[in-house]
DNA sequence: AAAATTATCCCCTTTATTGAGGTATTTTAT
DNA sequence: ATAAAATACCTCAATAAAGGGGATAATTTT
């Protein structure tokens, strides 16, 4: 039932009834072939270079190595492999920090069965499949707080200070003189109620001002 | 056809083909209807606040004020109404434009019929419609550069820099001595072939080595 | 176990930047 | 018209930055 353009998915979990469970179900469906379980990543880094998935489900909450921290290693084992999250974890921090390790998607478990199979063709087809949620708190980071107490020149201001210019250079390249510069930044503190240049930029991250 | 229960939908869209294209292909949707289309963002501005859609569907490319430059004042006008982006343009520049100014999903205009109207419905539902390839960018965006010339040390410094911290902070911070910092900001201005801290986070940046 | 990398600490110098206290004019929106 | 925003100027002391020269301990990797 299976051929040479089959695609070869790889499954890390814990949990042997959901590992059996994805397996079978894709293991089972036309055009996808099961290349290799895992109960752990550690299991997984020893085995998978030679398994050779062209994807890989990741769940993030394992014992032992987490999902996460073995990513790079993972990736650096199978650097071709489109990695997957699958898990029930929906926290900002980790799927930031899945996203930045070179998952190329995040899907929660609740995903139904045909949508995780969906998914996977959707990576290896360049896409970059995410649940609903997770899409939406990922374009959420992306916004910016539209009630900035900072008007468009301090904010600009602001902006390239956190690039790590010098209140000179700011001014040179806006073509503003050093002590306007210098003013704008004193507003800034004022507003943002702090006394330095980190907590300016901390503040107004914090708060998505830039 | 319509009850109060179905979804309003809104079009701002200068191709009148495409407009009432679109007019025609929601408004005949079981459960959605039309609350308005606008030719640009202009006529869309005078009219939109009285139409009260639940979601507005955006085109970038207008004449007069594009799509992108109207987005703060059409959230401004409508603050509760979803934005989609539904463009043919690609640019990294002009998605994260538009996410970073309300938009809460971006689809190019290949997406089909039935995709749309799945659209509508999911970023009501609190979700943030992609499209497979400007979903994968926007995964992308968040990537690391696995092959940085930095060490894990100098990479955490570098960030720590980036934040607007002085050395000292960073050092006291770090729990080691201010020296050491200068040390590894030395090493990595050398790798970086940077003479300055903005020089330096701006080629972090560019390269995601941070 | 050797080699390479990484992290740590110390000295020196000079110039540039920062933050805080003011005041005041011009431009841009509403 | 009248706010709000952007612009510019002044002084001051304290700190940070950048460049150069070293050396050694602690990890990793091979």
């Amino acid at each position: 039932m299976h051929h040479d353009a089959d695609i070869r998915v790889a499954i890390i979990e814990d949990d042997v009834t959901i590992r059996e469970g994805y397996a079978y179900l894709i293991g089972n469906t036309d055009g996808y072939k099961i290349a290799g379980t895992y109960a752990s990543c550690e299991d997984a880094l020893r085995k998978i270079a030679h398994d050779d998935p062209d994807v890989l489900l990741l769940d993030v909450e394992l014992p032992g190595i987490s999902g996460i921290e073995a990513l790079p290693k993972l990736k650096k084992a199978v650097p071709d492999t489109h990695i997957l999250i699958l898990t029930v974890y929906e926290e900002e921090m980790l799927i930031f920090r899945a996203l930045g390790n070179g998952a190329e998607g995040y899907l929660t478990k609740n995903t139904p069965p045909d949508k995780i199979v969906a998914a996977i063709h959707e990576v290896m087809d360049g896409g970059g499949p995410m649940s609903a949620n997770i899409a939406r708190m990922v374009i959420s980071s992306f916004k910016r707080n539209d009630s900035s107490p900072l008007t468009r020149r301090e904010t600009e201001i602001l902006e390239q200070i956190s690039t790590g210019k010098s209140r000179k250079r700011i001014a040179d390249e806006l073509y503003i003189d050093l002590e306007t510069v210098k003013s704008h930044i004193k507003n800034i503190y004022h507003k943002l109620d702090v006394h330095s240049k980190a907590d300016a930029i901390k503040a107004a991250r914090e708060n998505k001002f830039i």
